[in-house]
DNA sequence: TATGGAAATGATAATCATTTTCATTTGTGA
DNA sequence: TCACAAATGAAAATGATTATCATTTCCATA
């Protein structure tokens, strides 16, 4: 935890939701910070690691930051507005935890997101 | 509907799950088929257009296509030596589905993956 | 305080999927 | 056969992300 990792907590903080690293960069930038492009993945990337920030995706692909709720989640991606719910996702660490245990795997994780369009697209 | 749009569900139905454009131009070109690139990039869109496939997003943002409404598969993949296990979803096509009914979402699919380390790992 | 090395930084170039452009080919109805 | 629209694909353009690498900032220790 460096200080452009703290640079950008604080404006995910600030903005809310989710913004790319282009966006959080132009933001930086307007404040007049100097900060670097390459910095803004870098301490993107870091954050993402350390669960500190989600990543998901646009509909186009760009990849989009927020801060992470507390805990384990999932999430429901509206495809055409972006608007994301976090779920909770009880059957799936069930399902998670009985297939690895299945097939002997160990030291198991998961990923699960639910892509859809929501009642206003 | 034209000639590309089916040589693209051809390949799709024989591979089964999801591929990104780039793999399926291989694949066509692999089988002696001298389709280009744009013309693949094209025949998805429109097949997407149809909703006669579905476009999700690999983690790294990389787009992937599938036939609508394919028995999908998931998989357990071993961190250690990437050893893959095809598993069925059962738990997780109710979650989806229930989730997305309680919030209103339309149109769904989803990802899931477990990873982890297999017994020999 | 000086110093030496590790970590952080950022400009630049490279990568890679995807989209545009545009000239050519193919198919089709008159 | 002819004219014309649709389809095709090579090549260039785009745009996000990642890799390189020289420089700067930290920081512990002498």
């Amino acid at each position: 935890m460096n200080k452009s990792d703290l640079k950008l907590i604080s404006v995910l903080e600030r903005t809310g939701g989710f913004a790319s690293a282009q966006e959080l960069h132009q933001i930086l930038r307007r404040e007049g910070d100097g900060i670097g492009l390459t910095t803004v993945y870098r301490a993107l990337q870091s954050l993402v690691d350390d669960k500190i920030v989600d990543l998901l995706r646009r509909d186009d692909g760009e990849a989009i930051y927020r801060l992470c709720g507390d805990g384990h989640h999932h999430h429901l991606v509206c495809k055409g507005c972006g608007q994301t719910v976090e779920i909770e996702g009880g059957a799936i660490e069930n399902w998670a935890k009985t297939m690895a245990e299945e097939f002997g795997f160990r030291e198991v994780a998961h990923t699960a997101e639910i892509f859809g369009l929501c009642s206003k697209c």
